[in-house]
DNA sequence: TCTGGGGTCCTAGGGCGA
DNA sequence: TCTGTCGCCCTAGGACCC
C-alpha cells in the first residue's frame, strides 16, 4: 500500500506557522521578483485568486479583501520541508520525497494495518511538531494514492484529512469523481485532446484503448492507465543525483547592457557550481540562455541559447563562469532589451572520477580554492565570497517587498518572546 | 511599469557506421 | 563502387510535475 502525504497549501501554511494571527485569513505567496501567485490559502482561493495570477493585476483584489501577500521565502520553506520529511521518515519503512511538500510512503502487509489510524497519527504528529497541516491518501498504487489524497484534501470534514482507496467500489467512485485534468500525469495538452473525445473524468480515461493512449500519450500514458486500475507500475524511488542543475532569473527591469547581463550570468554559473559541488558532480557542458520580455509585444523579440562543451569536466566556479561568458558573448546581440537569462549545467560525471583530458586539464589549484570558498560561505553566510566578475556591491536586487523573516535559519531573524 | 523557477522523461528525426 | 537498410546515438522539442 502506498500513502501520499501532501502538505496543505504548503508555502502559505509555512508563513502561518510564524504568524498565527493569520489563521483563517486569506494569504498568497508570490514567485521570485514578486511576479505571480504561487501559493494560496483556502480563503484566498475562495476569493477567486487563481494559481499563477500576475500579482500586479490583482493588487486591487488583494487590498479590497485584506489578502496578506508574501514574497517567496525559500530558505524558510526548505527548512520546514526538511522538518516534515524527517518526521515522515520516522513513521514509515520506505519513503520517497517527491517534492518540497509531498512524499510517498510505502507500507507492506497492509491487510493487518489500521491505515486510518496510521494516517491520523501521521497527520497529528506533523501538525503538532511543525505546525504544518497535511492530508494523507492511501491506495495500492501511486496514481491512486494521489487521487485518494485529493479526496482527503477536498472533503476534510468527512475524511478528517485521511482517505483510503482499498476496494473496487471506492476506486471506481473516486475515478468517476475526478476530472480528467486533475489526474496526475494529464496536463493541459492531453486534457484538450481527451475533452475532444468527450472524456471528462479519470474513469472514462481508464476505459480508453491501449492503442489510443500509446499513440497519443506515449508509454507514460499506458503506465498511468495501469496504475489507475490498481496495478502498480511506479515504485518508490531512491534519492537520485540530479541530471541537470539550473539557475535562471527574470530581471527586475529590462537590461540592454552586456556588462550587466554578464554579471548576472557569472553569478548564475557560480550558483550552479555550488549546487554541483554539493552533490559531488562535475559537468561536461553548460547551457546559457537569454530572453527578451515576451509579454512586451511592442518590442523586438529575441530568444537564444547555446551549449558550450567543456574541454574537461569541472565544478569550479572560476571555470564555469569563464565558459558561461564565452557562451554569452556568442549569443548576445546589442540592441535588444533582455528580461531573463539563465545557466543550466548538464552532462554530469562524478567528482571523484578523474577523466584524462587529451590536451587540456583543469587547474588543480581550483579544487582548493573552491573548498575554501565553500567553507567561508558556510561560515559567514551564503554568497559572501564572490568572484571579481560578480556584483560585489550588490546593485542588483530581486523585488521582494513582502519577504517574511527567515525564522528558522537565521539566528538574528528568530522570533523573540518578550516576557 | 510589473507575468516564477527548477526539474524529469519520452519521441521524432537526422547523422553515421556497418 | 554505389545504394539501401538497420540500429545506435544524439539533439531538440514537447509533454509533464511541483
Amino acid at each position: 500500500m502506498f500513502a501520499l502525504v501532501d502538505c496543505n497549501n504548503f508555502y502559505a501554511s509555512c508563513e502561518r506557522v510564524f504568524r498565527p494571527d493569520l489563521n483563517g485569513k486569506p494569504i498568497v505567496v508570490l514567485s521570485n521578483n514578486d511576479g505571480c501567485v504561487i501559493a494560496r490559502s483556502n480563503e484566498a482561493k475562495a476569493l477567486g485568486v487563481p494559481m499563477g495570477a500576475p500579482a500586479f493585476q490583482y493588487t486591487d483584489l488583494f487590498k479590497k479583501n485584506n489578502i496578506h501577500v508574501f514574497s517567496s521565502n525559500f530558505a524558510l520553506y526548505g527548512d520546514m520541508s526538511n522538518r516534515v520529511m524527517t518526521i515522515l521518515n520516522e513513521m514509515a519503512p520506505e519513503i520517497e520525497i517527491y517534492s518540497i511538500d509531498e512524499a510517498f510512503l510505502r507500507f507492506t502487509g497492509s491487510q493487518n494495518l489500521n491505515l486510518q489510524d496510521i494516517g491520523q497519527k501521521i497527520k497529528n504528529r506533523v501538525q503538532k511538531s511543525t505546525g504544518i497541516p497535511v492530508s494523507v491518501g492511501f491506495a495500492p498504487t501511486k496514481a491512486l494514492a494521489k487521487v485518494a489524497n485529493k479526496i482527503a484534501k477536498k472533503f476534510p470534514e468527512r475524511t478528517s484529512g485521511v482517505y483510503i482507496i482499498d476496494n473496487e467500489e471506492k476506486r471506481l467512485k473516486a475515478l468517476k469523481w475526478l476530472p480528467v485534468e486533475d489526474v496526475w500525469g494529464i496536463g493541459r495538452q492531453h486534457t484538450k485532446r481527451l475533452n475532444k473525445l468527450g472524456i471528462k473524468n479519470a474513469y472514462e480515461f481508464s476505459q480508453l484503448s491501449d492503442t489510443w493512449i500509446k499513440k497519443n500519450m506515449s508509454v507514460l500514458g499506458l503506465r498511468l492507465k495501469k496504475d489507475l486500475f490498481g496495478i502498480p507500475t511506479l515504485e518508490i524511488e531512491d534519492l537520485k543525483s540530479k541530471k541537470s542543475i539550473a539557475t535562471t532569473r527574470t530581471f527586475d527591469k529590462n537590461y540592454k547592457d552586456f556588462e550587466q547581463i554578464k554579471e548576472r550570468v557569472v553569478t548564475f554559473a557560480v550558483t550552479c557550481s555550488e549546487k554541483l559541488r554539493k552533490q559531488k558532480s562535475q559537468c561536461n557542458s553548460i547551457l546559457i540562455f537569454l530572453h527578451t520580455n515576451w509579454h512586451r509585444k511592442d518590442l523586438p523579440q529575441y530568444i537564444k541559447n547555446i551549449v558550450v562543451k567543456l574541454p574537461y569536466p569541472t565544478n569550479s566556479a572560476i571555470e564555469l563562469a569563464k565558459f558561461a561568458v564565452i557562451g554569452l558573448k556568442k549569443i548576445f546581440i546589442q540592441g535588444y532589451e533582455y528580461k531573463k537569462a539563465g545557466v543550466i549545467v548538464i552532462d554530469f560525471t562524478p567528482e571523484e572520477q578523474e577523466q584524462m583530458a587529451l590536451f587540456e586539464k583543469q587547474d588543480e589549484r581550483h579544487k582548493k580554492i573552491m573548498k575554501t570558498m565553500d567553507n567561508l560561505n558556510d561560515k559567514f553566510g551564503n554568497h559572501k565570497i564572490k568572484l571579481a566578475a560578480q556584483d560585489l556591491k550588490r546593485r542588483w536586487k530581486m523585488n521582494q517587498e513582502k519577504l517574511s523573516p527567515r525564522y528558522t535559519t537565521k539566528i538574528d531573524e528568530i522570533i523573540l518572546i518578550h516576557c
